[in-house]
DNA sequence: AAACTCACG
DNA sequence: ACGTACGTGAGTTTC
């Protein structure tokens, strides 16, 4: 028997509108809605394997039916505008996908969807409908399936409706439904119903009746006076309803089924279109379809020394630029295979201009030294582009990046938003071509299984890295040019490169046997608390569980604060530190938690990543924050305790080298002086150029007193409101931080507007920057997407809005101490200092320093990290040194 | 894997 | 009316 499935669109996209976390492309353009869509489409079409598809739409709601009773209509609420760019969005990829669409101006869906279910069905077809509301139950047969796609918890799972099915839940056939349907009314559909009569009331109706004609017949046998004196009252109202509920099976429609005949959806069309809309996942159906066979015929393993030697000589004699690769496991570092090597090293990939690429395998006489003495030789007078050059430097020789592009890099610039940057992405996205993921080929394996499992699909992986490195740089290039980023990666970015991989190369000194004390110094105390804590809630229980923790404080001992979270009660430490006042059992829990941290996070966590030499190597990433910081991971030594005392003592087993001290730089306010700068505000640019405590000097000019009369708590307030600018100020958020009332800090806000109309004026500027051009830019041009903004979502909104203006100034600070740190690092080489930069906190560098350069050091650090940028403003550096980072902070 | 909490700038 | 300050990473519990 032929089978056809039937779509709601307008219904199911609306599901998955809602169903489906927000995703946006690089263009702005949301795309959750159409994405699941597509999955649920793909998986009834998977299970149903149809032999005709057709998805019908409204034309415009309301129409024809809703019409009849103008009285009702309008209780619909409008289409969020990131639903209603989705609508053309599908309509494009199913056409791109040769998908039968069906509309027809004084129709429902319900309508065409109806009269071709009963078509088909006259046909002798099985008939599979698709939608997300419950209306077309009322035409399931034996032959007509009606399917309900749910999504619970991140699956769908669809619910299926014979006729069978609908008397089974609702007690009633199809038929009746309609009139079911009728009585209870919709207020979604502008089904008016009968009033008093709800969804109980009808279905028992209905069983009792089984028509509504029935019903009206036997009215004085209704039970209920209230509801048989509605329905009496209003007859007119229910078979108004019921035909305003009625599918109309028999509409005019020309319609083919050959028209809507299946056939392969996957064409070159729909390709380009899932490109557009960046559906990853999804392109990797269309592998089969599109082929790379003609680049993978200029592919080749190339395993003894004459080879090698061969391939190498091709790349020291190619004029043009070569494409790299690196085939090693990412270093793992965290395990306990302390200060470890890298994973395993498999061997290096070249590719050439003439679509030649080679996978030159790490055996026999082609050694790891062997291949790295050749890639030096190469890397030192050829142009060399790759992805994650950070990674292969210990590959390389030359730290003059000049000739390298990092297409990783290049592709992080162009979107900062994406979670993460593969090879087979900026294939993708930027060379319009489909290669598969390294786990979708290997799987978990390790680079040195697949390879001997799949030396052939290995290679042709090896190559396509070569291969899509050399051939996105030109591309990458231009777009970066086009964006105005190209200065910014060639003179920041890729320089930083390797500065990054020097300072995780040389690491920091630590003393493991007094972090070790520091930890065993907590136990003590933190055993006490315990103690302390369950003899106070009077039960023992897991402290470090929020849940059973607010569990004990809200229910069991009854504190006030109520819940906060999704999950229960919030016991974050601002709820926590009012009530620590009045309950000993809160404060000890503070005090308990924030030891705790101490130790796990710190003691035992940092302890883990000591090396062999004693040293923690951590990882500096360039491509993870959306506003162009760089990020520390494995572990995080951006963020060791500081503003308490006895986390900061931890710094004291960060130590420099045997003739070494530290010194430490950091900038004083930069991103208030970057917002002076940017924002051109002639008040502010002058508080700096008196040269005193700005906080003051902002709460003399707001508040109009004189600067020696501020008190601490105007101060307090006026640094309050500078951190609330900075961040993208908003009234609720400021009175959060100060724990006034909203209409103060509202007040506040005004004030300083009042004072520094050149800062007021940049903000809203950069908001309507972002509205109009979709993202914002830093002083060195760098961008980011601000795709919020067009949410129809308040909240999403409002953060949007904060982003746009918050983002150009944490990231023009960024930028700068970017520039710091390669012009920094350049000089310590330059004058031949052995002294070594060795952490970036953000606003802070970090040198161990040989205690006979420190004098040069101090010059160094002032002059380049003041000299970074030239702002109206001073950058002013705040300098210390110590035998410690505890004392050099 | 997600939620919560908390460390930093 | 809505319900948040901006940017990160890691440890723990819980599903």
């Amino acid at each position: 028997m032929e089978k056809i499935v039937l779509i709601d669109g307008h219904s199911i996209l609306n599901r998955a509108f809602y169903g489906v976390p927000d995703l946006t492309n690089s263009a702005g353009l949301h795309t959750n809605a159409v994405y699941g869509f597509l999955n649920i489409l793909f998986k009834i079409l998977e299970e149903e394997s149809p032999d005709y598809l057709t998805v019908a739409f409204d034309v415009k709601a309301p129409t024809f039916r809703h019409e009849i009773y103008k009285e009702y209509k309008g209780t619909r609420k409008p289409m969020p505008e990131e639903l209603r760019q989705q609508v053309p969005a599908l309509k494009e990829v199913l056409t791109a996908m040769g998908i039968k669409m069906m509309e027809k101006a004084g129709l429902e869906a319900d309508d065409i969807l109806g009269t071709l279910a009963k078509k088909a069905e006259k046909e002798g077809m099985e008939v599979s409908l698709v939608s997300g509301d419950r209306d077309l139950l009322q035409i399931a047969t034996d032959v007509i399936k009606i399917r309900i796609p749910k999504t619970k918890g991140g699956k769908t799972e669809i619910e299926d409706y014979y006729a069978a099915d609908v008397k089974e839940k609702y007690q009633v056939t199809p038929t009746a439904f309609i009139e079911l349907k009728a009585l209870m009314g919709d207020t979604a559909d502008n089904i008016p119903g009968v009033p008093k009569v709800g969804e109980k009331t009808a279905t028992e109706l209905m069983v009792q009746f089984g028509t509504l004609e029935n019903l009206y017949t036997h009215v004085d046998e209704v039970g209920k006076k209230s509801v048989r004196e509605s329905l009496i009252n209003n007859k007119e109202l229910a078979y108004l309803s019921k035909t305003l509920a009625e599918i109309n099976v028999d509409s005019p429609l020309d319609f083919s089924f050959e028209e809507a005949r299946v056939h392969d959806f996957y064409t070159e069309e729909a390709y380009v279109v899932f490109k557009k809309l960046e559906f990853k996942n999804l392109l990797s159906r269309f592998e089969k379809g599109i082929s790379n066979d003609s680049i993978i015929a200029g592919f080749q393993m190339v395993s003894g020394l004459p080879e090698a030697e061969e391939v190498f000589g091709k790349a020291l004699e190619s004029g043009g630029e070569v494409g790299f690769a690196i085939l090693k496991d990412s270093t793992i570092k965290n395990n306990s295979s302390k200060g470890g090597k890298t994973g395993g090293f498999a061997g290096i990939a070249l590719g050439f201009d003439s679509g030649r690429c080679f996978f030159i395998q790490c055996t026999g006489l082609v050694t790891e030294e062997y291949l790295r003495g050749k890639m030096a030789e190469v890397s030192s007078c050829t142009k060399l582009c790759c992805g994650d050059i950070k990674g292969a430097y210990d590959y390389l020789m030359c730290d003059d990046t000049q000739r390298f592009f990092d297409v990783i890099l290049a592709a992080y610039l162009l979107n900062p938003l994406k979670n993460d940057y593969t090879i087979a992405d900026v294939a993708n996205e930027h060379l319009g071509l489909m290669i598969p993921e390294q786990a979708q080929r290997f799987g978990k394996a390790s680079l040195l299984e697949a390879l001997s499992q799949k030396p052939e699909e290995f290679t042709q992986y090896a190559c396509f890295l070569a291969y899509v490195a050399l051939k996105a740089a030109p591309v990458l290039r231009e777009k970066l040019d086009e964006a105005g980023m190209l200065t910014l990666m060639n003179e920041i970015e890729m320089p930083l490169t390797y500065v990054l991989y020097d300072m995780e190369k040389e690491g920091i000194l630590v003393k493991p046997q007094e972090l070790k004390a520091y930890g065993e110094a907590l136990t003590g105390r933190i055993s006490e608390l315990e103690q302390k804590i369950y003899k106070e809630a009077g039960t023992e229980f897991n402290i470090n569980s929020p849940k059973q923790l607010g569990e004990i404080l809200f229910d069991k001992l009854a504190l006030p604060g109520g819940k906060k979270t999704k999950t229960g009660y919030s016991t974050a430490a601002d709820v926590l530190e009012k009530l620590a006042p009045d309950h000993i059992i809160v404060a000890d829990v503070l005090e308990y938690r924030g030891l705790a941290k101490l130790k796990s996070t710190y003691a035992e966590g940092l302890s883990a990543y000591i090396g062999e030499d004693n040293r923690i190597h951590s990882t500096f990433n360039q491509t993870i924050t959306a506003t162009g910081r760089i990020s520390s991971t494995d572990p995080n030594l951006q963020n060791i305790p500081m503003r308490m005392e006895l986390g900061r003592q931890i710094r004291k087993v960060f130590i420099p080298k045997e003739g070494c001290i530290f010194t430490d730089a950091d900038y004083s306010q930069i991103e208030l002086r970057i917002l002076a700068h940017m924002s051109g505000d002639g008040q502010l640019i002058d508080a700096y150029r008196m040269h005193a405590d700005i906080h003051r000097i902002t709460a003399s000019q707001v508040f109009h007193i004189p600067f020696d009369e501020v008190t601490d708590l105007q101060r307090r307030n006026a640094k309050a409101v500078n951190f609330g600018i900075v961040y993208g100020i908003s009234s609720f958020g400021l009175s959060q931080g100060l724990s006034i009332t909203k209409k103060e800090a509202a007040e506040y806000i005004e004030k300083y507007f009042a004072t520094y109309p050149g800062v007021k004026n940049f903000l809203d500027k950069s908001v309507k920057d972002a509205r109009e051009k979709g993202y914002v830019t830093t002083l060195f041009g760098r961008r980011r997407p601000v795709p919020e903004l067009s949410s129809s979502n308040f909240m999403q909104r409002s953060f949007g809005e904060r982003v746009a203006m918050n983002s150009p100034i944490q990231g023009t600070a960024a930028d700068v101490i970017k520039i710091a740190m390669i012009k920094v690092h350049q000089r310590l080489k330059k004058e031949k200092l052995a002294s070594k930069l060795i952490l970036q906190v953000h606003d802070e560098l970090l040198i161990e320093t040989k205690k006979e350069e420190a004098d040069k050091v101090q010059l160094i650090l002032e002059e380049e990290m003041s000299r970074a940028a030239q702002l109206s403003v001073r950058l002013e550096i705040d300098l210390h040194e110590g035998n410690d980072w505890y004392e050099a902070k």
